[in-house]
DNA sequence: CGATGTTACTATCATTTCGATAGGAAGTCA
DNA sequence: TGACTTCCTATCGAAATGATAGTAACATCG
């Protein structure tokens, strides 16, 4: 789809969109909150093309949501990890996969615990104004001008 | 995308971006959202391809987050309603322009505000059970089996 | 020293999907 | 009858995807 516009778009939603706007991307940042950093730790856990994680990778890079990391200089390896944007991407994540495990959850599925308490998390979005559900109140735009 | 595999897959945001894993998919959620049900209506505020609006209507429809409803007998209309499913996609959407808004923010941008309030809504993820932010506690991965 | 292994890619190319444009089907309205 | 509306489908060139093979720059083992 053509990215241009939608950047452009006074929606927020689409400007999201426009750098994170693709399944795969959205599997490497879940991946890359899961602690992967490196080129075929993601291109095995993902079986994604490398052609495609490569640009992926660069994509993600150049958005700002992931960094490119030297680890080693002879051999000369490079790992990517998490910026802040990047991180503050996984609640979005965490709330798909709570779509995912509601609508979609046949079966055996991963599960993602508080690792303190050790119980399952129940990720909902709320508004942090009226401590609301988002979607419990109807929403009004204002576009702006 | 390869997307049978992914459904397979145990993770419950990989079944997820199955359903809705591309943009198109998003904005008309978005959209379907904010009210619009039509054909039309989705072509011209999306600027997209007929060719495409349909397939991603019918992909929708399939995976039960959009229903197709009969308007019109005479002559023959059909329009597009969110399920209870495609509702419950919301806050996940909401969520993502929360991020747009504060790492794609430049510029004037649309506002969502609580129809009842008027306030702007400030969406956070939390833990339903531990009341804390997503992101904000670690998070360990209890893999089935 | 040579062979093999590791990591992070790039090159190639067939297949798939996208997206712009035109047009059709089934009506309504004047 | 002719314009107009609404919801699409057909066509086709352009772009993206994905499978596979190969390369660069080392390390390590025997």
């Amino acid at each position: 789809m053509n990215m241009k516009n939608l950047s452009d778009a006074f929606c927020p939603i689409a400007r999201g969109l426009t750098c994170v706007g693709d399944a795969w991307s959205m599997l490497i940042l879940r991946d890359a909150s899961l602690g992967l950093t490196r080129f075929d730790e993601f291109r095995k856990s993902l079986g994604i093309a490398p052609t495609i994680l490569t640009r992926r990778l660069a994509t993600l890079t150049e958005e700002g949501l992931l960094e490119k990391r030297r680890y080693s200089e002879r051999p000369p390896r490079d790992e990517y990890v998490l910026t802040t944007a990047g991180r503050d991407f996984l609640p979005v994540l965490v709330l798909l996969g709570a779509w995912g495990r509601k609508y979609r959850g046949e079966g055996r599925l991963t599960r993602y615990l508080d690792a303190e308490t050790g119980e399952e998390i129940e990720p909902v979005a709320v508004d942090a104004v009226t401590g609301a559900k988002i979607g419990a109140r109807p929403i009004r735009v204002a576009t702006p001008e």
